[in-house]
DNA sequence: TCCAATTTGCAACAGAATTGCAATGTTTTT
DNA sequence: AAAAACATTGCAATTCTGTTGCAAATTGGA
C-alpha cells in the first residue's frame, strides 16, 4: 500500500494555511520520483504547463515548508523532495557523467556532528554532505 | 619560516602551462588569508584593480587547477583557497549571525567515505560537509 | 453560488555570469 | 634585447537566472 504522496502534500499545505492549487500539485509532481534536478531541468519538464515564475515561487514555498530542498552537487545546486518524502540521505555524484548515487548510512556522520557540536557549544539544525568523484563506469575512461 | 604562498601559486601555474600574470597574482591575493568570500565581496575588494571578467575567469582557472574552490553556506556559495593553502576543513555556520567556525577533525568522515566508496566502487575526489545551526551566542536569543 | 483572499501568469526588470574580440602583456626564440 | 608567437586582459554586449508589480484567474469558505 503506497502512501499517497499528493495527499501528504495537500495536508502540509492545508495545515500551514496555504491553498491547494493545480500549479502546486503540478510543481510537486515534477519533483516526485525523480533524481535531484536543476531548476532548468524542472522548467524544461514543465514546458509551459506551469509558468516559470510560479515554479520558482512554489519551490520557494516548498523549501519554506520543508517539502523540498536544495543540494549542492559539483558547482550547481539541484532540487529534490525532502527527507519526509525520500528519507534523509546524501549523494555520491560523478564528476564525469553526472550520475547521482544515494547513500543512506548516517551513523558516522551523526556521531561526528555530535562530537563537534559539543566541542563548540553549537546547536546543529541541518547538515549537508556531498561526495564528488568518479563512478565505477567512468573510472576507466576518465 | 612561512612558506611563500605566492611562490606556490606561480609553481602550480607554471607546471600546468599557464602564464604568471599580475591579474592572477592579484586575484590570488584577494583570496589569501581570508574567510570564504562571496564573488561579490571579492569584486568589491578588487574594486577595479582587476576587471570583473578577469576575476571570474581566474577564479574558474583556480578551481580547475585545484587552487581554490567553492563552498556552500546557507543558500549562497563562497570562494576559499583550497586545502593546499588552508588545510582541509569543514564549517559550522550559524543561521542567525552568520558566523563560520572551521572544524578540522576528519577521522569519522574519512572512514565513512572509505566505507561507502568501496561499497559502490566509487572513486572519491573531494567532499563537502557543512553543518548549519545556532552558535553558542545565538542559542539563547534565537 | 458568491465573496474575500490567495495565487497565477505576464511583462518588465535586476543582477550574475558569459562571450567575442581588439588591445595588451607574457614567454620563448633568436 | 628585440621580435614573433601565444596567452591573457578589459570592455561592450549578451545571455541566463531569478525577482517584482500588477491585473486576471483560481481557490476556499460562507
Amino acid at each position: 500500500m503506497p502512501i499517497d504522496e499528493l495527499a501528504k502534500l495537500r495536508l502540509i499545505l492545508k495545515n500551514q494555511g496555504h491553498q491547494i492549487t493545480k500549479a502546486r500539485e503540478a510543481t510537486f509532481r515534477l519533483l516526485l520520483h525523480s533524481e535531484p534536478q536543476s531548476l532548468n531541468e524542472i522548467l524544461m519538464k514543465a514546458d509551459g504547463q506551469v509558468d516559470r515564475v510560479t515554479i520558482y515561487r512554489n519551490i520557494d514555498l516548498f523549501e519554506k515548508l520543508g517539502i523540498a530542498h536544495r543540494i549542492y552537487i559539483g558547482w550547481k545546486y539541484k532540487i529534490e523532495l525532502s527527507d519526509e518524502f525520500t528519507g534523509h540521505h546524501h549523494h555520491l555524484s560523478c564528476l564525469r557523467c553526472g550520475k547521482v548515487i544515494d547513500i543512506e548510512d548516517e551513523t558516522h556522520i551523526d556521531e561526528f556532528i555530535q562530537d563537534v557540536a559539543k566541542k563548540f557549544g553549537f546547536q546543529p539544525r541541518r547538515h549537508q554532505f556531498e561526495v564528488d568523484g568518479y563512478c565505477q563506469d567512468c573510472q576507466s575512461n576518465e
